[in-house]
DNA sequence: ATAGCGAAAAGAAACGCTTCCAGATGGGTG
DNA sequence: CACCCATCTGGAAGCGTTTCTTTTCGCTAT
């Protein structure tokens, strides 16, 4: 542990070079040679040298550091999507940093343009309401930024296509026999960034259904918070409405494992009693035998991630939308019986 | 949207003095005549001006930003700290950059002695686990670090004594005719992070039970997520145990929010066949009529932040602990009926 | 050999601030 | 009235980088 955090003229003169040629080599620029270059990093690793990006910010006007500003509902979702994030960015040896929305006068404070989250060199922003939120749409700030999981026309966006993961969803438990159901997501705690994201997998499902000439009855829409629990109070109430077998589209894969874990309490046969088919493609998903509609989460992280990355670098091109789709991952929890005729 | 965001040499221009002077200002010095001062204010309002993080962190080696460090489980109980926090920082004009924990790999990430995170004046870490987990018990930085919400003897500590609280809700819930029960969270989410939350406050709950010569059955005891739906499942459980009347500790108040849900719903009332008792004070408890136990969350991240910036400006003492207590909040969801002789 | 050229490297200037030192100002004193 | 001291103020130096200009070097073409 240096007290003394080695700077660019120690790096320099151990290496036996000018600061000009550290720096050249820090940004990767192409006129130095192979030879110096490896002379410069290795003094770089003997010495434990890491740039000050207060420095590079103050003298280059870059701190290759991206903001991400996205509502933390502590979700596998924001993990995984984080996950594609980071990805790229620590290829590319950008630092991120986060600004979680917790509430939205959190949000307001976010959105003064002195604020932190304007000081890095882009931002990605993961909220459809934030977006619409702001006057004339526009974040207060000349850099780049792009839109994960929402759409903007001003920006460039990255989005899931929740309504198609619906109709899949429609479509594939549609075929089976017995009631259908489905278990959604109370938008209470999300309304002020105008998800809709629920309601767009539930309409989806409606669709798909539809294909298969089956609707939908209101009351076999029910409604729950974000939680396991919450799928189990589910499968309570729909058996209180209808004999088995029960055909269940959860919205999220946490909701269908509380399904799972009732049914199993209920002594109902999963696959047969109670089809149940989940949202999201939680990794731990497969071991349960959930059947679910897997989003490329961190492909789309990823994908932003390049979006802004491009903009920094220079890109002016008209904005883009990238849209993302969900799969179908069939598994023990819809296993399609022979009581379809195909 | 200027363009171009004005320096300190065009506030002095403006203001007709020095860069020195306006430096001066910015930093609170005592030398400036009140007169000069004023004007320089003044100038800099005129511009917009607000000071460049990046280059008073080159320069004077402070960037007048605090890392808060935190295991974002999106409870109101984070939403409530950070309050507290903020509410110190942005007196002392300090700005605050968050780096929350979502999973252990990226804890480990912030270990790194090169993270972001250690780039600001001094940090705060809310995470028993994350204290411990580091070799040594300690940061790999030479900056202050005070935990909050944790304990450790090697940095300044402020934690709430959640034992006590069990013991508070031990005492009250004693007093009453009927089976006790206490709903806790299970820590498989957080048990990276070494969480003891809820363990003490069951513990504690025993205890004060044991005031009144009641015990707390082991099977008196749920085990649920932390939602609100896990609360209504308890209290199915719990009626499937015992007859009325029901005395539930709810190890939060999200879980005492599903009981009182589930209460109304079977027709059972509430302060007489179910009492229910809650734990973090959450505002919304009122409304509802929730007794609970009150947390004075803000005060902690208050005094936390306190003491850090304390640090800061150079305090060396030994490092102390500070306790917080939590206070019973009666309500009617507990209300003392005739039923108990005092 | 030598002029000429392009590639690579050195080092000065600049980024927006803090800090320090020297200079200016003004009032009190002998 | 000269002198001294305390109080304020101006601006140069410096923080760790990037970037631009200048210098150096190694070749090729004459």
């Amino acid at each position: 542990m240096a007290k003394h955090k080695p700077t660019i003229h120690e790096v320099a003169h151990l290496a036996r070079v000018g600061i000009g040629t550290v720096s050249r080599v820090l940004n990767n620029h192409p006129s130095v040679r192979p030879e110096t270059r490896a002379r410069v990093t290795e003094a770089m690793q003997s010495l434990g040298y890491s740039p000050n990006p207060h420095a590079r910010r103050v003298a280059g006007g870059r701190s290759y550091t991206v903001s991400l500003v996205l509502p933390v509902v502590a979700t596998e979702f924001y993990n995984r999507l984080l996950e594609g994030i980071e990805q790229i960015l620590s290829e590319e040896r950008y630092e991120i940093a986060l600004f979680p929305i917790l509430s939205s006068s959190r949000l307001e404070r976010y959105l003064e343009s002195h604020s932190l989250a304007y000081q890095t060199d882009g931002m990605l922003v993961s909220s459809q309401g934030l977006a619409h939120a702001l006057p004339g749409h526009r974040f207060p700030t000349e850099r780049p930024v792009v839109l994960v999981d929402a759409y903007s026309q001003r920006y460039d966006s990255v989005y899931m296509d929740n309504r198609l993961g619906g109709r899949l969803a429609g479509r594939h438990l549609g075929q089976f026999g017995g009631s259908q159901f489905t278990i959604t997501v109370e938008e209470d705690l999300d309304k002020a960034l105008g998800y809709t994201v629920f309601r767009d997998r539930v309409e989806g499902f409606a669709e798909g259904l539809g294909e298969h000439r089956k609707s939908l009855p209101p009351e076999h829409i029910f409604t729950s918070r974000f939680s396991a629990e919450g799928g189990r109070l589910a499968l309570q109430h729909f058996r209180s409405l209808a004999q088995p077998p029960y055909n269940i589209f959860a919205g999220a894969d946490l909701l269908a494992l509380g399904v799972l874990e009732e049914a199993e309490k209920m002594g109902l046969e999963v696959g047969r009693e109670v089809r149940v088919l989940g949202f999201d493609g939680q990794p731990w998903t497969e071991e349960h035998g959930l059947s679910t509609l897997s989003q490329p989460i961190e492909a789309m992280g990823a994908e932003a991630t390049r979006l802004l990355l491009e903009r920094i670098h220079g890109y002016k091109g008209l904005s883009k939308a990238v849209r993302f789709e969900p799969t179908l991952l069939e598994r023990r929890s819809t296993k399609p019986t022979k009581v379809y005729a195909d």
